[in-house]
DNA sequence: CGCTTGACACCGT
DNA sequence: AACGGTGCCAAGC
């Protein structure tokens, strides 16, 4: 078996499980998750999420912009897609944007 | 005053 | 070197 590839933990690692902390029915941003990593990589969060492999065991859809947008997720054109598990979490949506986001907003601890 | 749009800046793969 | 599932700021309406 081919191993020891990644001496480095990657980067997108750490994005998994911090999305994985994210609690049922709350939502997060991924400059939170920049900051949790105490990095400003924004981007490299959400690229971390799109090659997520666990889609299936990461919440990767709880996590929506700063702004209160859903952002992407699998291509805009499945933002719906987000949006629909996001409303069965207890999340409400707004033509793609977050209501009382800001209420649904989840930090993460030191 | 509040919301929307555009441009630039950061980081990692 | 270029590309993102972004963020923040400024200007316009």
């Amino acid at each position: 078996m081919v191993l020891s590839k990644m001496v480095t933990v990657s980067f997108e690692s750490k994005v998994w499980e911090l999305c994985r902390k994210i609690p049922k029915g709350k939502l997060t941003t991924y400059k939170e998750i920049g900051k949790a990593l105490h990095t400003k990589a924004y981007r490299a969060v959400g690229q971390a999420l799109k090659k997520n492999k666990n889609t299936h065991a990461t919440p990767c859809h709880r996590v929506v912009n700063s702004n209160g947008s859903l952002g992407g997720y699998y291509g805009k054109l499945n933002s719906i897609r987000k949006i629909n598990l996001l409303e069965k979490e207890g999340i409400k949506v707004e033509k793609g944007r977050i209501a009382n986001f800001k209420e649904k907003l989840f930090s993460y601890p030191c």
